[in-house]
DNA sequence: AAAGCATCCAACCGCCTGTTC
DNA sequence: AGAACAGGCGGTTGGATGCTT
């Protein structure tokens, strides 16, 4: 049985809001509030479907949007939380004050896309699915005509070639997933020690192939260990279960088959997120630490 | 000047998860 | 237990705009 449709689309407003839909929008959430989508456009006026009422109001009409002239830094920042966490633009959009997840979505796929594709290509480094997972997002090319015929366009922000080439880690695409749970198998064990501090990484089984990785595909073992995000006590591919499916300590953080064996790449990865968070390592505490990407 | 193409971005869509009943 | 609901998310679309020829 498929699910009913979350409104009624007869007879409801579609495309560009108009002024007048926006201030009616704003002044009823003025009054009472956001919430209650569904309900919302019958009692404030509005010949919308509730979701769409979210999305202007999220996207456009809070009183804390920042729009536009996107700075160098968030440029940056973007392009690394995006190297680390994916196409996750609510969690990046999270750590950008004043930014949606639409519009930096957007902008990744208008500007930071092409700029990261070029850096790349600078690099004259060879792409391969661990460093470079996210290639090119399919969104956006699919209408694009392949004339073949690159104009050299340049009106964007994407033109600062000359900034210091920075390093770029990059993980395997999160997912959405429900389960959650790290065996403890003799396979590879990252560690953190916060006394240090620094990572460590122990790998029993340098092919990387437990008894149990035989019998998963590569995307399912992801899956064991990048839940969904947004919920306290579940991991968003930063945090860490013990055998118990609790989040342990940072005194013994372990993470089994997940990680590639470049041992090298995943410290760098850590302390480039770190910075990222302008954390200092020494004082880092999982709990915050898990609980930051959530904030 | 205008036609054609490229790019941008607001908005829609479908799917997912958590909650409620 | 499971269906329905509500909210949230990422992918995609299509009209508007800008640029090139």
């Amino acid at each position: 049985m498929g699910r009913a449709p979350c409104c009624s689309k007869v007879g409801l407003h579609k495309g560009p809001w108009t002024p007048k839909e926006d201030a009616l929008l704003t002044k009823y959430i003025q009054a009472h509030g956001e919430g209650q989508w569904k309900s919302l456009p019958k009692k404030a006026g509005l010949l919308r479907c509730g979701k769409s009422c979210r999305l202007r109001w999220m996207n456009y009409l809070r009183p804390d949007i920042k729009r536009g002239n996107i700075s160098s830094d968030e440029d940056d920042l973007i392009i690394r939380m995006h190297s680390l966490l994916g196409n996750r633009w609510s969690l990046i959009a999270g750590r950008l004050p004043g930014r949606t997840d639409n519009e930096i979505k957007n902008y990744w796929n208008t500007h930071l896309s092409k700029k990261v594709k070029n850096q790349g290509t600078e690099d004259n480094s060879t792409p391969n699915m661990l460093e470079n997972p996210q290639e090119e997002p399919a969104s956006g090319n699919k209408k694009k005509k392949s004339s073949g015929k690159k104009k050299n366009k340049q009106k964007n922000k994407v033109t600062n070639n000359d900034e210091p080439q920075k390093t770029q880690v990059y993980l395997p695409k999160p997912i959405r997933v429900k389960a959650l749970y790290l065996p403890r198998t003799g396979s590879n064990t990252f560690t953190f020690d916060p006394n240090s501090p620094t990572f460590t990484f122990d790998s029993n089984s340098p092919s990387g192939s437990s008894s149990q990785e035989k019998e998963e595909s590569p995307m399912a073992k992801e899956s064991n260990v990048v839940s969904k995000m947004g919920n306290v006590g579940e991991s968003d591919g930063f945090g860490f279960f013990n055998q118990d499916h609790d989040l342990v300590n940072a005194s013994d953080i372990e993470c089994h088959s997940y990680f590639p064996t470049d041992h090298g790449t995943l410290q760098q990865l850590y302390e480039e997120y770190f910075q990222l968070l302008n954390m200092d390592p020494s004082q880092f505490d999982i709990n915050s630490f898990d609980q930051s990407l959530l904030e």
